[in-house]
DNA sequence: TCTTTATGGTGAG
DNA sequence: TCACCCTAAAGAT
């Protein structure tokens, strides 16, 4: 169950089962993509892109495997001719030599060439991938003041994958806490100060998620509350499903709501909807 | 064994 | 804003 993250983490074991050498077989379930089997067997697998959530496997000769795993796509990279342990159904299996990068499950898969990558009807509208550095903090300021963001609140343009690339349901509810910002602010209206810590946080956060596999909390205190025995879902963020709880820094009981048709959770403390914070604001 | 939920996204209205 | 698609795992019964 993929951010990015976890796409960018999966991307990197196919990348090293795969690129850099050809693709001896490659195998489509789905009718309409079968006739690219024969063109990429035998081609050379060049990279293996991400931009936010989706995956990019690039093949020498312009063509791309698209590939977005939504909610319940998961890539498997086993020894060549082995299969997982699983009733997921395989939906694209490409093979070399010694190794073989399944994906199960997934429902978007396509065939790009690379010359018309930009015009992807999906691709087209992506930000920049947050776990790149293609936006520096004043880029971001730039960014979030721009007509089309300026007015959204934060827990909508957090999830925009048009604003940024890449973040999804927890790692929204994660970045605005290490912000300090309630969900419903507007970041085009805060200080420039605030609107780089936000930048930041972003940054931060998903790059920490990359790290570690999704732990987005403390990381002394994540690992100190695993050696008490405290299970992985109690320790891995600092708000998201701890809706109840006590806020691991101020104490104050985690707040629960649905904004977007999804979850979110925040500390109505250390993420205020007023206060000094909104100097600037308004 | 059933029901609910999920870290995503689209398209209709 | 909602219904819907993809599918698996957790929770309820």
């Amino acid at each position: 169950m993929p951010e990015g993250p976890e796409v960018r983490r999966a991307a990197d074991r196919v990348e090293r089962a795969i690129a850099g050498r050809a693709a001896t077989a490659v195998h489509f379930a789905f009718p309409h993509l079968k006739k690219y089997q024969k063109r990429l067997a035998g081609k050379l697998v060049l990279s293996v892109e991400t931009r936010g959530k989706a995956m990019l496997i690039h093949f020498d000769g312009d063509l791309s495997v698209y590939s977005h795993n939504q909610l319940y796509g998961r890539w498997y990279v086993m020894a060549r001719g082995r299969t997982p342990k699983t009733n997921r159904s395989l939906r694209l299996a490409i093979h070399n030599g010694e190794r073989s990068a399944l994906l199960y499950s997934a429902s978007e898969i396509d065939v790009i060439a690379a010359s018309k990558l930009e015009a992807h009807p999906f691709l087209a509208k992506l930000g920049p991938d947050a776990l790149s550095r293609d936006l520096t903090e004043d880029d971001f300021v730039r960014r979030v003041r721009e007509p089309r963001f300026a007015r959204r609140q934060a827990h909508a343009l957090l999830l925009d994958q048009g604003f940024v690339a890449g973040i999804g349901n927890y790692l929204r509810s994660e970045i605005l806490f290490v912000a300090g910002l309630h969900p419903t602010v507007r970041p085009g209206d805060l200080a420039a100060e605030e609107q780089r810590r936000l930048g930041r946080a972003i940054r931060r956060v998903t790059a920490r998620a990359y790290r570690t596999g999704g732990i987005t909390n403390d990381l002394a205190l994540a690992k100190q509350l695993k050696a008490e025995g405290v299970r992985r879902a109690e320790y891995r963020h600092h708000v998201f499903t701890r809706g109840g709880r006590a806020c691991f820094t101020c104490g104050a009981k985690i707040e629960r709501a649905v904004m977007n048709s999804r979850k979110i959770f925040f500390c109505p403390r250390c993420q205020p909807a007023t206060g000094p914070r909104k100097q600037g604001g308004r």
